[in-house]
DNA sequence: CTTACATTTCAGAAATTTCTGAAATGACTG
DNA sequence: CAGTCATTTCAGAAATTTCTGAAATGTAAG
């Protein structure tokens, strides 16, 4: 398979960014290709549209796999195994967010965990901050497992009329004006 | 300067969870480092404390004060340079978010609308592809600058009664209850 | 200007990550 | 069960990133 420009372009950016994204280049590629084509495609295309070792690919797939971030489709009479990404980007973004939440905060908040249930250490000020960032997480992950449960409808109104929810804070005071001023 | 155990757990876990943070192990370890010290350090106390080198101190600051995570301090009488982080765990997030953004968003961003203007390519469905990609990173950079402008006494409000949230959504009419009920 | 630090730069060494080709494994078909 | 094709594994090669020591640069004080 032969790629368009637009293609090129765009899984090239996509191999690119992977390191800031905390995945290699080839991972990126993969993605990105798997993204913007229509149809699944079998391991084989994906080597040679990227021009990597078939092994590489395969572990690629794997780390995307991984990731829960593509899918495994079945062709009749082909026994190859097909991906593709899901169509729906919200899915994705929500499987992304679950995934770096998993990996990149989660392990950090059981260490804290573990860390003040070995008790005191002499240390109050060590004690103190690991205690307020703890507390941090807990609140945004909290936040986070509300946000999670939304259908996504709603999410994107939340999301859209952004602005006015500040207007609906009370600065003071601790509830929604919305929720107590009216009678 | 030799580690508590307490110090010396979190700045280890903090180091080996660079990698999954899109840092290194060194520029964790020094930023685990400054933000459980009381008092600021200098590269000298820093250099020791991890046992790395002076010049890898110096790299892992610089690269620290690149991410606007360390604050620069001087003490009086001592031409050194001494490092903290903010005292204020709310003003670590905004940065990090706001860095992350700079760093694994905006590129992306600006590189769809790129490949947007380079007009039709002739592969509807890549191009219907990126310009939902582009849309859905619009609206979520959008109600990020919305909730960055809040004030974090608000911003905590929102998040500890996220869950109440949900239900000012309408699911269908696309405005707040609370707006569009009350009369 | 010179001395005495403090910090940065940078080339190469060390460590780590990524990638490949070959071999092994798996799984369906006739 | 043998043959064929698909996928995975894995050891070493290649590439990249991180780290170090030495030299260079910066800076304040005398």
């Amino acid at each position: 398979m032969t790629l368009t420009p637009l293609q090129q372009e765009f899984v090239l950016h996509f191999g690119e960014m992977g390191s800031r994204w905390g995945i290699n280049r080839t991972v990126g590629q993969i993605y990105a290709l798997l993204f913007i084509s229509s149809a699944p495609l079998n391991a084989e295309t994906i080597t040679d549209a990227l021009s990597i070792s078939r092994s590489n690919t395969s572990m690629g797939l794997k780390e995307l796999q991984s990731w829960n971030l593509v899918r495994l489709k079945h062709v009749p009479g082909d026994r190859r195994d097909y991906f593709t990404t899901p169509d729906d980007l919200w899915e994705i973004v929500r499987t992304l967010v679950a995934e770096r939440k998993k990996r990149e905060i989660d392990p950090t908040l059981t260490k804290l965990r573990e860390l003040e249930l070995q008790g005191p250490a002499g240390d109050d000020y060590a004690e103190a901050r690991i205690a307020e960032l703890r507390e941090m997480i807990e609140m945004m992950t909290g936040f986070y497992a509300e946000m999670e449960k939304l259908e996504t409808e709603r999410l994107v109104k939340l999301m859209t009329f952004g602005s006015r929810i500040a207007g609906l804070i009370e600065k003071t005071g601790g509830m929604f004006p919305a929720l107590t001023k009216r009678k």
